[in-house]
DNA sequence: TCCAAACCTGAAGAATAGTTCATATTTAGT
DNA sequence: ACTAAATATGAACTATTCTTCAGGTTTGGA
């Protein structure tokens, strides 16, 4: 999704005083709320304006236009997931691979969970424009953190971590966004919550060769 | 992402002739062209027309606005892959759970695979209005072939085949995904080809137990 | 050949969206 | 209390967008 003008998307200003500070804010959770009860299609700067109790221009005074809005909340919304996901890097670093597989699963599930409103509101923009970009960009991000991560493992070595850690994060991240995206039911989190480390866990498993002598066959070889 | 009104979604009238077939046909291809270039923000009637070159009025023919036409697109695309995931279903039952598994796995792949381009397009428009219901169906259409087919496997009986099934789909519909919407590059598609059917392969490994006597010992049991 | 049905055209109208800016109000500091 | 900076307002302007429809062209079969 390439646009023909890629236009300035950061912010016009940053609010200052307290008063500010709260229309901002208004105007983000009034985004979010008209995102998700009546999708991309409906959002206009004037219904934004109206649920936030604000004026158009007060949006304006901050944003150059509506895409620049959607962009910084969807920055910020991945950046919390990013540094979510480098803090558990951190604290699991030099565990078990068992211990890494299960402590990114729930890290990310905490994450992406924390916030179920506006996650699923994200994903409806996040197909727009550059956003794709920014994406990419704090992917790769996490992809590294996981591929230094994995290489720490006290019990085993993972074979190509970079390639092991891609996948997780598309597996996990798939997995957890099909389930928000189709209503965030609680039965269907349940399920996730309870298979979604195992997957993980199998998967490094098969990916990795045991480091200290482990008697544990392992059940599927790679071709 | 509910509409206020729900408005009839479905095609105007079908082509009959040969020319009419025709120009339905250039009109989906240019829609699917401009979402990929542009997005969805960019569409509109009129640059779909001109796109297909054909005029405005002849969209309105089949298509009551908009809406209907999208949903149309999706609408096929997603029943080609709920027919192909069927059709796998048929063609595995009966066989080892290694053997459905590659085989589920490949067969989504492939399904996902062969329209590239379609289905890129079509992500970008999945999250909006009543096209997340229609998604909800078929992937329960899916859902049930994969849970009978697991309870056929010949070597091992899997414990909770609906939610495996569910998760399933989950972990292969949400990885392609991701990889396809980051713009669907060729290594990471490799990647994908490579470690999906693996991530499948274990996950299902841990979820059943063997028939036959079998001294695998699982790597990993259920918590 | 001829006609009715199918199909196509595109200018035009109504509706809505994005954005600006001159003016009014509030805040923080002196 | 006073004032400059910060913030808010919303009517108004422009640009698009959707959609229709009255009138033309093409098609398939009798």
């Amino acid at each position: 999704m390439t646009r023909p003008t890629p236009l300035a998307l950061k912010p016009r200003k940053s609010p200052s005083q307290a008063r500010s500070t709260a229309t901002v804010e208004a105007i983000h959770t009034a985004t979010i709320q008209l995102l998700l009860t009546d999708g991309v299609a409906r959002l206009t700067t004037t219904r934004v304006a109206e649920r936030a109790g604000v004026s158009v221009g007060t949006m304006y005074q901050y944003y150059p236009h509506k895409e620049a809005l959607l962009f910084a909340l969807v920055t910020a919304q991945l950046e919390a997931i990013a540094a979510a996901m480098e803090n558990a890097a951190a604290d699991l670093t030099g565990r078990s691979l068992c211990a890494i597989s299960d402590g990114i699963a729930a890290a990310w599930l905490d994450a992406k969970t924390a916030d179920i409103v506006g996650s699923r509101a994200i994903y409806g923009i996040a197909a727009e424009f550059d956003i794709v970009e920014m994406t990419r960009e704090r992917s790769v991000q996490m992809i590294d953190a996981i591929e230094t991560l994995l290489t720490t493992a006290s019990d085993a070595v993972v074979a190509r971590p970079r390639e092991v850690a891609f996948m997780l994060l598309a597996v996990m991240g798939g997995s957890v966004r099909t389930v928000l995206e189709r209503g965030a039911r609680d039965e269907e989190l349940e399920v996730l919550r309870a298979e979604l480390p195992l997957v993980c866990r199998q998967y490094l498993a098969v990916s990795a060769h045991p480091l200290a002598a482990r008697s544990d066959a392992e059940e599927l070889t790679r071709v």
